[in-house]
DNA sequence: GGAAACTGTACATATATGTGAATTTTAATG
DNA sequence: CATTAAAATTCACATATATGTACAGTTTCC
């Protein structure tokens, strides 16, 4: 069950990132056709608690610096590594498209830190951003990190769906392709999940954590240059990972 | 009305805050008291959105940057002057009491920056903190920046509650208090709003934004020095905010 | 200066939603 | 490996809550 209020907080949230000036009650039930009163609701709760306030007079609601401040807060605790923001903006730069770090959420593969390609048409992907794990060459990069028991608790709860004609639908499928993966080297997918994506991910296991690098763009572009994309990968992960004596 | 579901959301986000560390769904559901499956509709609500993942596999979920992609959105919007921050900075650290930027937000005033004091005995406040506009120092350094219309209008609106002996507890008690401070060239309370504390104020108008400037901390260390705290908050604002050649 | 238009607020009621109990899944232990 | 304990998930129902309606306050425009 989705908790309707609870979303309702995050659209706000998103809204005012988008709109990036403060709005009015008015503004933001018509903006997303609540009723004025729930809004006001809303609003008021918001306010109550810190994280909305009137920078001038008539001019509406705005969040206050609290949301930075507790973000801060949150994503100071193990934050990734430096390195790999330059990882993915050194890729995105040269392959000219979008380049991601990922981590799992479950049956879900989640996006990290993005930088997006440039190009007109392009893999067009957020922070936050969620993807099935099964389908997608950046969540297979991250079962290739699962042992076995773990891979098969996460299949027992994906409902396999046929998101495009090359969508593998059964666990024996998935597990191939994983097979298949690991002979050529990376991981990669046309289309699985989103029509007309391609992209090429490897497994980047960050100190006991499991995430992966990909590389997406639109199948015309990547599909000719996916081994390429892959080894470009590789070599700059290579290049940018520390070293350590431990290893 | 508060919306429950709604300020969850904000509950869960500065339960991470503080915890720093992932945290499973029974963990978070004995924190708060809630049941094991609203608990769960809410995780899967976040989670859904991208903004809660599951960085390792059976150790609970834990915010993604999503939060912070978004809050630094928001704030980038006219972030205060990096001198304002100094201030506050500075203030803090030459009278050992916590220091802040207020802004408005009805009939309430909000922190929207905050340098605490490092007392063991001190005025704890943080970013989002809310006082009434009209019984406190900082709330009253906003009123001076209000037309009287504009104040008419506010008034009407406040309940007038007996916080402390010296609360105004009416229209006219804070008009003269407004007039007192005009005179005596700076805001003060002391104990109007809460018990004990005691705070210095000036307005601090930036651009067509009402902001003030507040030091405040227990009745005994700053009771005696008011005036020397007010002298220096005005001195350091004169120290620090850029001369333009229009003004 | 008067009225229309708009924004924000209060409240009773129907309904969407949170919850307790039951079920399934996962982990721990001997 | 069998058994127990704990955690996660599902679901039907009573209830807390979102909303339609009505109203008050504020601004704008003629």
């Amino acid at each position: 069950m989705i908790v309707r209020q609870a979303a309702n907080v995050l659209e706000i949230m998103e809204f005012f990132a988008q709109a990036k000036k403060p709005a009015t009650l008015a503004e933001i039930a018509d903006h997303f056709g609540w009723p004025r009163s729930s809004t006001f609701n809303l609003l008021a709760t918001l306010s109550e608690k810190g994280y909305l306030y009137e920078p001038r007079p008539r001019a509406g609601f705005y969040p206050t610096p609290r949301w930075l401040a507790m973000a801060r807060m949150i994503s100071e605790v193990e934050p990734l590594p430096p390195w790999t923001h330059t990882l993915v903006a050194d890729l995105s730069a040269e392959t000219g498209e979008t380049a991601s770090i990922v981590a799992p959420a479950g049956v879900m593969a989640v996006f990290i830190d993005v930088v997006e390609s440039k190009a007109a048409i392009r893999y067009f992907a957020t922070i936050g951003h969620r993807v099935p794990i099964h389908a997608t060459a950046s969540g297979r990069a991250l079962l290739l990190q699962y042992s076995q028991e773990e891979r098969d608790s996460v299949y027992r709860k994906i409902e396999f769906k046929q998101y495009g004609p090359s969508t593998p639908i059964s666990i024996e499928a998935v597990e191939a392709e994983l097979r298949n993966s690991i002979a050529r080297g990376y991981c990669q997918s046309f289309g699985d999940y989103s029509r007309d994506l391609a992209g090429a991910a490897i497994p980047l296991p960050i100190g006991d954590r499991r995430l992966s690098v990909v590389v997406a763009g639109p199948e015309f572009r990547i599909g000719p240059k996916v081994a390429d994309v892959a080894a470009l990968i590789a070599r700059t992960v290579e290049r940018l990972r520390p070293k350590t004596t431990a290893a």
